[in-house]
DNA sequence: ACCCTGACTTGGC
DNA sequence: GGCCAAGCCAGGG
């Protein structure tokens, strides 16, 4: 579709960036981690991982969101003496799926990050 | 519309 | 490897 796309696009039913942060993050794959910049790139806005944050932070309490598969770039689970923080617990739910934490909550991001295929993110975003 | 806030990232020491 | 400063931008007030 070369033609009408870009941002005249208002009859395509367009989902929001967060709709699209949150299609990413349920799409990961038991096992495997995203960044939280990665999903901002897939959601469209590369500079935007502190955005993601800010959902995942507001969106506590939806047990159909797989939370814990979202660390930073370094591989580090964020830790914060906050309520919405809990390290230990994502440490734990990382564990049950074969995902290697070190004992200062880093993940080895190179074995376990989730890459989607083209024909994924498709799907994902549709 | 403007201002502030960050579950972040990156580049430079 | 670690620490710091700057940049980033969607949401909410």
């Amino acid at each position: 579709m070369p033609e009408a796309d870009q941002d005249n696009n208002s009859h395509l039913a367009m989902k929001t960036f967060k709709e699209l942060v949150l299609a990413i993050i349920k799409a990961i794959p038991r096992g495997k981690v995203m960044s939280y910049g990665q999903i901002a790139a897939y959601a469209g806005s590369p500079r935007a991982a502190r955005q993601v944050g800010q959902i995942l932070r507001n969106t506590d309490g939806d047990s159909k969101l797989p939370w814990w598969r979202v660390i930073n770039s370094q591989g580090v689970i964020t830790i914060k003496g906050n309520w919405y923080s809990n390290a230990e617990l994502q440490k734990k739910l990382l564990e049950r799926e074969h995902i290697k934490v070190s004992q200062d909550f880093i993940v080895p991001m190179a074995t376990f990050r989730w890459t989607p295929s083209s024909t994924q993110l498709e799907q994902i975003i549709a």
